[in-house]
RNA sequence: GGGCGUGUAGCUCAAUGGUAGAGCAGUGGCCUUUUAAGCCAUUGGUUGGGGGUUCGAGUCCCUCCACGCUCACCA
């Protein structure tokens, strides 16, 4: 067992005092009355009433804090419904109670107070206790050092800022931090909100497999694992499109999955190794209709979190009130570099046309690879508000259908908003011979020895040959859309518990 | 992986190379309507780990660890 520091041993020898004494201070049964905000709400409807009779309640809560008086203590206690003021008097409880409160009792740890709910002097609404007792003794004291309402607002003063400790402990975090509490009640509106449209839409939400023996769907290096008993290597999934998109073989036209992704590679304010995606498959749909529906669904999810249908990133306001800027990845370029890609159709040409411009250009690289990097350099910090781009290059979409006039260009979009990219979609290919022909293109191989970070997907391309419906697809980075409705600058923030190296505590 | 920066009490932070401090929390006391309650007293440190320079290191140097920012990477 850890050390105890000098604070929690002050409390541990008070756990000790209560324990002779025959006191649990761990008991099993609580007689809770009312949540803290049900006991508020019953009060001020007796206030209402003058023939109600008085409010009598049992809360209970983790103490915040505490101001002894003498003869009389206050303490703010919360619960998962909000706080409220105990007011505990000599002349109600008796000294030898009021001591021992005083005695016994810290901030963090949970008490249960019985009593009549009034207003104090200054008007605030407190429990008077008539008999209290403990529900759970903390050791550990919050790494808050004071907090007080303010306007009704709570202010922590010199409270838990240090961000390792923050994320490695982050129920401190949410203990003592509210704003904290609050993104991630956005985070997990925001889901539900996601969800009741799709739902509403028809679409059936699913769950396919996280261990995967073939990893696909998007260009990322997976996590391995292995099945002891099966023998068997296994991947964590990076995308979850190959298996969604076997479902429309089986006959379900709109599927949706929002789940986790885990991706092998490096950590930044956007990228986490495993985060949360939404994709849904839609059939009979092509990449428009699904960016039509993309718009509905963010103007509707952003107004059912937010109330409305704008909201502030990084002091910018995002509109989603009217429709999205549609750019052609090709014009987009032209504007904002003066590089028409279908001028240089060879990646030495395009290279070469972007160190006329000084641009960096990375050695090896691909045409499609180039210009993605493009994309990413010079367009994607522009898009502040919502931006669809479309048509990419063939080659660095191999799941994604060629436009009709043009082999080398196919029909995809992706999303952004607030300078970072939100979303993917294209019309899927479901022609089991372009797909073959496409994984191979993309350097995968029916032998995993020749290159086995991208094997192909033998299965996925037998359920396309039983027959595939046309389909629009479409996948979503949820921890990036939570990051813009909360207005946070890192995926951390809207992660419970975000990555972060071995302490070696 | 590269560059820059940070790491001191439970929390938030100070400290020209010269005795490691403050506020809050904690502990003891006073106080019967407070709300960062107040007043008096007081405990608390291997300055992230290791090594070096120096009469003397929280401070300068090396190294390791963690975190942050940034660049690179990232269909």
């Amino acid at each position: 067992m850890a050390d105890y520091t000098n604070l929690e041993k002050v409390r541990l020898e008070k756990l000790n005092r209560l324990r002779e004494q025959g006191i649990e201070a761990y008991p099993r049964r609580v007689e809770r009355t009312h949540s803290i905000q049900e006991a508020v709400e019953a009060f001020l409807a007796q206030e209402e009433d003058p023939e109600a009779p008085e409010i009598q309640a049992v809360l209970a809560g983790r103490i915040r804090s505490v101001r002894p008086m003498g003869k009389v203590i206050f303490a703010h206690i919360e619960d998962g419904s909000g706080r409220i003021q105990l007011f505990f008097r000599a002349n109600d409880i008796g000294v030898e109670q009021l001591d021992f409160f005083n005695q016994y009792f810290d901030l963090g740890d949970f008490i249960q107070a019985s009593g009549k709910i009034f207003r104090t002097r200054s008007g605030e609404i407190s429990l008077a206790v008539s008999s209290y007792r403990m529900l759970a003794k903390a050791i550990t004291p919050l790494p808050a050092a004071k907090e007080s309402v303010v306007d009704g607002e709570v202010v922590s003063h010199a409270t838990l800022s240090d961000p390792e400790t923050r994320y490695r402990q982050r129920y401190a975090d949410l203990a003592v931090n509210p704003d904290v509490r609050r993104i991630f009640q956005l985070r997990f509106n925001t889901i539900r909100s996601i969800r009741h449209f799709m739902d509403s839409r028809g679409f059936l939400e699913v769950e396919t497999p996280i261990l995967q023996p073939i990893y696909g769907g998007a260009a990322a290096q997976p996590f391995t694992t292995y099945h002891n008993q099966l023998k068997q290597e296994l991947y964590l999934r990076i995308s979850f499109e190959l298996y969604l998109k076997r479902l429309l073989v089986g006959g379900f036209d709109k599927v949706y999955e929002i789940g986790r992704d885990f991706r092998n590679e490096g950590v930044s304010y956007k990228h986490n190794p495993e985060f949360t995606q939404m994709e849904f498959y839609w059939a009979y749909a092509d990449y428009r209709a699904v960016m039509d529906f993309t718009e509905e669904m963010l103007a509707y999810v952003v107004e059912e979190v937010l109330g409305e249908k704008r909201f502030t990133y990084k002091g910018q306001e995002i509109r989603l009130d009217q429709p999205w800027a549609r750019i052609e990845l090709r014009q987009g370029l032209i504007d904002e570099t003066g590089i028409d890609i279908q001028e240089h159709l060879t990646a030495e040409e395009l290279a070469a046309a972007m160190k006329d411009l000084d641009m960096e250009v990375d050695p090896g690289a691909s045409r499609g690879k180039l210009i993605d990097d493009m994309l990413g350099h010079y367009l994607e910090p522009t898009f502040i508000q919502p931006t669809f781009v479309y048509d990419y290059p063939r080659e660095i979409s191999p799941l994604a259908k060629t436009k009709p006039d043009d082999p080398d260009t196919v029909e995809r979009f992706e999303g952004f908003m607030g300078g970072m990219e939100l979303c993917n979609a294209f019309t899927e290919i479901n022609d089991p011979l372009d797909q073959e022909e496409r994984f191979l293109e993309m350097g995968r191989s029916y032998s995993s020895e020749e290159d086995e970070h991208h094997p192909l997907d033998e299965d996925y391309l037998r359920a396309m040959r039983y027959g595939m419906p046309p389909n629009g697809g479409f996948g979503m980075g949820v921890d990036r859309l939570v990051m813009l409705l909360a207005d946070q600058p890192t995926i951390r923030e809207v992660l419970l518990f975000p990555h972060l190296r071995e302490s070696g505590e």
